[in-house]
DNA sequence: TCGCATTTGAGAATAATTCCTAAATGGAAA
DNA sequence: TTTCCATTTAGGAATTATTCTCAAATGCGA
């Protein structure tokens, strides 16, 4: 309920409706953590609202990431992934396991961010910066861990 | 021709055979700067290739990737995009445009192979990273410029 | 509460890519 | 240099992913 609420301020301050659709999709993207794709956030959604079509999961995930509350993550196969987190992070994708995981370094960020503050691209305006890391676990078992 | 003969040493090293195909795509890859669709190449070359088909295009592009001799790049609208570059460098991508444009800076890449040496990612061998700046021309009509 | 621009549901349509199979072929070995 | 065969290809069907269409529903400002 609480995030319910935290959702639909987030919709408002950027000047969407908060229309049910988006509520919720937005709120599954905010609770879940493994970049499920439109599919997926259809399937986990429909439980408890059947009437949300896959068709406008996919035009509210398009809103969103227009909006700027969401981002997409592509990969090798299969469908885009969906990321509601925003904070300036990479992305490792295994091919084998097709999992995507975050992966946080302020420092890295803030060497980007400087490169691309000292260095001029004219006629070119930033919308977003993106870092994929591609490879695979080693034991597909264990988990990836970075420290 | 020499460039023909160039593309065949780089299959042979991957360990792929030189068939037509193979050496026709990759060749054309190589001469082109635009970072084409699978569908474009094969437009491109079936002006002198006729019995190439897109299906053969898509598979020897796959062949390709996976051999490391090129790479994909994923962009917001529309088929995935090719590049045979293979020299470390990130992409812009013009959302307006629909305009891929490399970007080398041998300082920022150093700064992030660096600092995945020293980042100790366990269970993940890392085959590629991939750094994309997405934006828009301000000016759509004129060119980006780096300096 | 009303009015209406915006959004949605349902499913058709399109776009992008992969799959299938018989025929062709590159290149290792003789 | 020819033979042989595992690999690759052509052609087209099939599948997957996404977008589109339009009448009906709905959020929200007045």
């Amino acid at each position: 309920m609480e995030i319910t609420n935290q959702v639909k301020n987030q919709l408002s301050e950027a000047g969407l409706k908060a229309t049910h659709p988006r509520i919720v999709v937005l709120r599954e993207l905010v609770v879940s953590n493994d970049h499920p794709t439109a599919e997926r956030i259809h399937e986990n959604i429909k439980i408890d609202n059947p009437s949300i079509s896959l068709g406008s999961v996919y035009r509210v995930l398009d809103v969103l990431v227009d909006a700027g509350l969401i981002q997409r993550v592509s990969v090798r196969s299969g469908s885009k992934r969906y990321d509601a987190n925003m904070s300036p992070h990479g992305h490792l994708y295994c091919l084998q396991t097709n999992k995507i995981q975050d992966f946080y370094d302020e420092e890295l960020y803030e060497l980007i961010n400087e490169f691309f503050r000292k260095k001029r691209i004219r006629n070119f305006k930033i919308n977003e910066i993106k870092l994929q890391v591609n490879g695979e676990r080693i034991d597909p078992d264990a988990e990836i861990t970075i420290t």
